[in-house]
DNA sequence: TATACGTGGCA
DNA sequence: TTGCCAAGTAT
């Protein structure tokens, strides 16, 4: 008789199976690659990141290549993928690199966690998947399977707490390079089965062991978040107002934007946004443009 | 801690 | 069709 596989050996072999081939998981994928791809990847999702990551790192192969560039390229570059400052910390981060790091993306979680953009989950996801270092990552597909599999509830807390940081820690596996692989597993199988919506308890590799199914997988009791607003919001008309300087190669006239909004008032107070917030630039008395 | 911040695909 | 969702960060 063999023993039944642990935890750990359930997903790491779940994802040596299944795991998805992705440009910035090849080994030869330098740190910038992974760092531009967890960039683009935050609240975004793999299939509408994978085109746009591939024409940054053949345009900018290196932080130093974006850097030298406008920050308006970065916002015209990033397209439709959404949340444009992104683009915008992405490009400050590539600046602030050569400034303090030589052109080389640091290794060390502090320093990228000083970094423009770059929060809790960036920094960790960037330290363990491009340098192999041993850090905790938590994102909400880790946060999830942990959630259902070790805790027994549906969903975890609006937002990461002590005791899930302690738990992330108490279940890393002690060697750095296995560590790293452990979470990228732990994050695929909450992406392709433990999802939020529909979870394939059915062919989970931890489903026998799941204390969330031992339990008749019970619905989340906890506070309800809001759902968020689109149609007629701010944020949709600074998407629109932005879309048309990004199509634009020159400045763009004030009337170009009015055709795209309606309402003048909440058009003059998302254009004013995106001013305040960089992500354009007034050149004239009525033109407008990417940041140069 | 709650809120603002894009976008498009899918049920 | 409308609602929900997708590798968060900054304030």
């Amino acid at each position: 008789m063999t023993a039944p596989a642990t935890l750990h050996e359930r997903i790491l072999d779940w994802y040596d199976d299944h795991a998805r081939d992705l440009p910035w998981r090849e080994p030869s994928a330098s740190a910038w690659s992974v760092m531009v791809s967890e960039f683009m990847l935050q609240q975004t999702p793999v299939a509408r990141v994978l085109p746009v990551h591939e024409a940054w790192l053949e345009r900018w192969p290196t932080p130093a290549a974006l850097a030298a560039e406008p920050s308006g390229e970065a916002v015209r570059a990033w397209g439709r993928l959404g949340y444009p400052r992104r683009a915008l910390r992405l490009h400050a981060a590539a600046q602030a690199i050569v400034e303090r790091h030589g052109g080389e993306v640091p290794s060390a979680y502090d320093a990228l966690r000083a970094l423009p953009g770059v929060g809790d989950y960036t920094a960790a996801a960037i330290a363990a998947f491009a340098f192999r270092a041993r850090h905790v990552v938590l994102d909400t597909n880790v946060r999830r399977v942990f959630a259902r599999v070790l805790g027994g509830t549906e969903l975890p807390t609006p937002s990461v707490t002590k005791a899930e940081r302690e738990l992330g820690a108490s279940v890393l596996p002690e060697d750095p390079e296995t560590a790293a692989t452990w979470s990228v597993a732990v994050m695929e199988l909450g992406a392709l089965v433990c999802t939020a919506a529909k979870p394939g308890c059915a062919r989970c590799p931890v489903g026998d062991r799941c204390a969330w199914q031992a339990a008749g997988r019970p619905a989340y009791d906890g506070p309800v978040r809001r759902p968020q607003a689109w149609a007629g919001t701010d944020r949709q008309c600074r998407g629109r107002l932005l879309a048309v300087l990004r199509e634009s190669t020159g400045p763009v006239h004030r009337s170009a934007l009015d055709a795209v909004w309606p309402d003048p008032v909440q058009r003059e107070r998302a254009l004013a946004g995106l001013l305040e917030d960089r992500l354009a630039v007034q050149v004239g008395p009525d033109t407008f443009t990417l940041p140069g």
